[in-house]
RNA sequence: GCCCUCGUCGUCUAGCCCGGUCUAGGACACGUCGCUUUCACUGAUGUAACCGGGGUUCGAAUCCCCGCGAGGGCGCCA
């Protein structure tokens, strides 16, 4: 190994924290963890107008819940800082004086321009609609009087780029472009560029979306001199459905989301992994041990993937399932606390023995107030869908009416023998099987079509609460 | 318009680099059935894909070319 791995992730704070920079973050940091390099996180902040603090606490609050930690940037701090854009300006305007010093960078219309090396000539430019200029050497047949520009262009050596994930690509700029506004501030291709190298990053791991703009990046690492970093451009997430990648707007975009709706941090991160890249034991459910210790750039996949809500459902389920009693009471308890389900005059130990039964049938924290009032309020709904399901094959309540009398004879519910002939003697009494009472009797003691087993079910609720439910039902 | 990238079940993917073991495997979703004690559980099972066309080859999902499709970039946004 030689020199040691820095990568790093470079969020700007002027949205909420979307899922594919979450990624982005997310394999940046799989890497340095893999090798024992180091991971930065540095925030891109030089677009004032957009930037705020509170979009800015949201990125930390979310690398943080997904389990994400940095070993130099805010908060923690480093030996390359500051690690906010906002503070690097004499860094930026020393890297400015070099290239205007060395010829590489020029003044034009206030603005401070990159000077590509080449022969130059110049071409029309025609705009036939909404004043867009697109390079073009025919005329396009239509009725409106074109606008016109000349510009400069250039034929600079295309750069040769191996892509970590992608493999070669070659592409060449064409033309000059701004790294400073004329208003003295650097644009982003600039600050970028800079910083990866005064922060001596080694590994550029980011969006696809910035393929077509790494050869403005090596054109300035080249004016400067510097190393170029190894690059890894990582596929996008598309909508589920509909055309584009997935934007703010769409549901599900949001860490946010999955953290207001209780979802397991472990969980959404080992999803995202498998967005756009595979573990070659072919296990989809892992411990972040074996993601770090498995995790090389080179598996990660080149085509872009779309989100499913479901799938991450699902991990969130496994998740859940996979947690110990203990890790998944003290999950839970907090959330039914509140939704209001339990309180302070709950005593803890039913609280703990409902948790426990309920966790193997458990899909999600967020559904689990609705899955367990029942257990602590005789004020619990009635599902309309379970309703309509068990009435398709008898009459709920004429089941239950069936069954009391049966159920009377049991003294504990707790003893499944009697419970066990108590079904049996219904069924024998109705004609029909000891298991067709089950759906009928789960839904007048809960109001849902599923919950836990039925022998530890009518044991927790009891004797009393259960018949009193029946006949409430079934009158 | 120009440039870059990608293209295996509805979705995520294995296989592709090093052609035959692929009548293409797994997972999610969906359908069916079982568990003579049910269900959002669990077990089994089913439907379902190599974008199209050429070429190379005894043989192509795998190699080459051309189409087509999808995504991205082309800002004094990041």
């Amino acid at each position: 190994m030689s020199t040691p791995v820095r990568t790093r992730f470079a969020p700007s704070p002027t949205g909420f924290f979307h899922i594919g920079s979450a990624r982005t973050a997310l394999f940046s940091w799989l890497y340095a963890r893999h090798t024992g390099g180091t991971f930065v996180l540095r925030i891109e902040d030089t677009d004032k107008a957009r930037n705020t603090d509170e979009f800015l606490q949201v990125i930390y609050d979310s690398l943080k819940w997904l389990g994400m930690d940095w070993d130099e940037g805010p908060e923690v701090g480093g030996d390359y800082g500051p690690y906010l854009q906002s503070e690097r300006n004499d860094i930026y305007n020393r890297y400015r004086d070099r290239l205007l010093a060395n010829g590489r960078a020029y003044e034009k219309d206030g603005a401070i321009w990159l000077r590509l090396e080449g022969e130059r000539y110049t071409e029309t430019e025609y705009s036939y609609n909404n004043g867009e200029f697109w390079t073009t050497t025919k005329k396009a047949d239509s009725a409106v009087e074109p606008l016109t520009r000349t510009i400069e262009k250039v034929r600079a050596e295309p750069m040769r780029l191996n892509d970590q994930v992608r493999g070669y690509v070659e592409r060449a700029e064409d033309r000059d472009f701004i790294l400073f506004r004329a208003n003295g501030e650097p644009v982003f291709h600039f600050v970028n560029v800079v910083d990866d190298i005064e922060m001596k990053i080694t590994h550029v791991i980011r969006g696809e979306d910035h393929l077509s703009n790494t050869s403005k990046h090596v054109e300035i690492f080249k004016a400067l001199g510097a190393p170029i970093p190894h690059y890894a451009h990582i596929p996008l997430i598309l909508k589920t459905d509909g055309p584009g990648k997935m934007s703010k707007r769409d549901r599900g975009a949001l860490i946010e989301e999955y953290r207001s709706r209780h979802y397991l941090p472990a969980a959404v991160r080992n999803y995202l992994c498998l967005l756009g890249w595979t573990p070659k034991d072919g296990k989809e459910m892992l411990p972040i041990a074996d993601i770090i210790a498995q995790f090389e750039l080179t598996d990660i996949h080149s085509a872009n993937a779309r989100f499913d809500e479901k799938k991450m459902a699902h991990m969130n389920q496994l998740h859940l399932r996979s947690l110990n009693p203990e890790s998944f009471a003290s999950l839970a308890a907090p959330v039914l606390g509140e939704a209001g389900i339990v309180d302070e005059a709950t005593p803890e130990d039913d609280i703990q023995r409902v948790l426990a039964l309920v966790q193997p049938k458990c899909v999600s924290l967020e559904s689990l107030p609705g899955f367990t009032k029942y257990f602590f309020s005789e004020d619990y709904a009635f599902d309309e869908a379970a309703r309509a399901n068990v009435s398709k094959k008898a009459d709920p309540k004429a089941r239950c009416a069936a069954l009391i009398p049966h159920l009377e004879t049991v003294a504990d519910f707790a003893d499944t023998a009697s419970v066990d002939a108590a079904f049996a003697a219904a069924g024998a009494a109705a004609g029909c099987k000891a298991t067709d009472f089950f759906a009928p009797l789960r839904f007048a003691v809960s109001g849902l079509g599923s919950g836990p087993d039925m022998h530890p079910l009518l044991a927790a609720l009891g004797r009393d609460k259960v018949l009193a439910r029946l006949r409430r039902f079934s009158a």
